[in-house]
DNA sequence: TAAAAAAATGAACGTTGTTCAAAAAAAATA
DNA sequence: TATTTTTTTTGAACAACGTTCATTTTTTTA
């Protein structure tokens, strides 16, 4: 182990201290309440620190934007003992469900804000490699849906855009807002009950 | 016409003149690039005037909004005349869609931000007046397709909410621009291409 | 131990939303 | 019309923001 070696040790390793630092904060306050000054405050180091570490606050936004979606993957992770692509499909739904609204700040973050956007297209690599990965597990799925003989005279790309949608719009509302303002008659289960009733036409195709 | 009368009348006029100034320039540069100088500076008076006439920045995003939920009001003006539910129903989909896309400054504004609802929270009147009323009409719109008989077995409330979140899903995913990050086949369609899913399946229903 | 390299710092800059005492303009009063 | 009162407008000033960078501190090398 060279000097070096552990160098780049403890650089990695204040940048993951920046990052759950931010992260913390960013769910205890919110991430438009959350400074650069907090999250220096919050590590002990100074802001200058911060800067060192990363470009500027879209690229801390951008790497946890990241993190988010390997937080994903793990409320994915029982979907692969699936057999049944319907069966899938449905818990699919439902854990992004379950994850947009047990993480809402960073649901928020790696499917609305704009910053992880902005970073990749001011960056060497364009691609939205967590997006376009994920968005394939929904197409593999129907993909396999409709070589079982559902979803006759569908095409999987427009279908599981729609059905990403269905979802994501259903959290945005939430996340947004939109639905308390709306004051339904179930307020606390109407995701869920919306959901449902997706549930149900699919079932029928 | 008394003295009152035209001040009355006056401050309305610079009202409604903040208001223009602030949404050509959220239309030309965005809503997060416009600033209060830049409002004042649009329509040739100081910043203190704007706050003079507006209580904060949330204020003006609030009321306009409220001239956003006008306008597609507007869009939806054509609806009225559809006598078939289920044609009307599917009508406005496309007209709400149609709106985000051709408003996607002021459908952001109505549907995305937080100003508008932290604005309520802090009034008189907490209700998001705009949004309960819109969601009626595709409440009553669906209500009157249940009553002709389709939709069987489904709940009216939540399955508007499912059809506006299904809508509203798409947008947000083109103009927060993670359709864009996940480069489908067609880009450019992808938004009616999955509308057009949806209205296959309901189609059956 | 001294010199060189790397890491951390925080004062300072330009902007932001917002405030408010002062100035300017308009209306009311004499 | 001249003067006082009221209303409207102003922009300097404030605190807080993201960001920069010359300087200081710490660590490594010689």
């Amino acid at each position: 182990m060279s000097v070096a070696d552990r160098k780049a040790r403890e650089k990695e390793a204040l940048k993951n201290l920046i990052l759950k630092g931010a992260k913390k904060l960013f769910i205890e306050k919110g991430i438009e309440q959350t400074t650069i000054r907090n999250i220096a405050d919050e590590i002990d180091y100074s802001i200058g620190t911060v800067y060192v570490y990363f470009k500027d606050k879209n690229a801390i936004l951008h790497d946890l934007h990241s993190i988010g979606f390997q937080e994903l993957g793990g409320y994915f992770q029982e979907l692969f003992s699936v057999e049944d692509p319907m069966e899938r499909l449905r818990k699919m739904g439902f854990m992004y469900i379950k994850f947009a609204l047990e993480n809402s700040e960073m649901y928020d973050l790696m499917f609305n804000l704009k910053a992880p956007m902005e970073f990749l297209e001011n960056s060497d690599n364009e691609n939205w490699d967590e997006g376009v990965t994920t968005f394939s597990l929904v197409k593999k799925t129907v993909e396999e849906c409709i070589n079982k003989g559902h979803f006759k005279g569908h095409n999987v790309e427009p279908l599981s855009f729609m059905v990403w949608s269905l979802v994501h719009g259903m959290c945005c509302l939430e996340i947004r807002q939109r639905t308390k303002g709306v004051k339904f008659t179930n307020p606390d289960t109407i995701l869920f009950d919306g959901y449902n009733e997706y549930l149900k036409i699919i079932e029928k195709l």
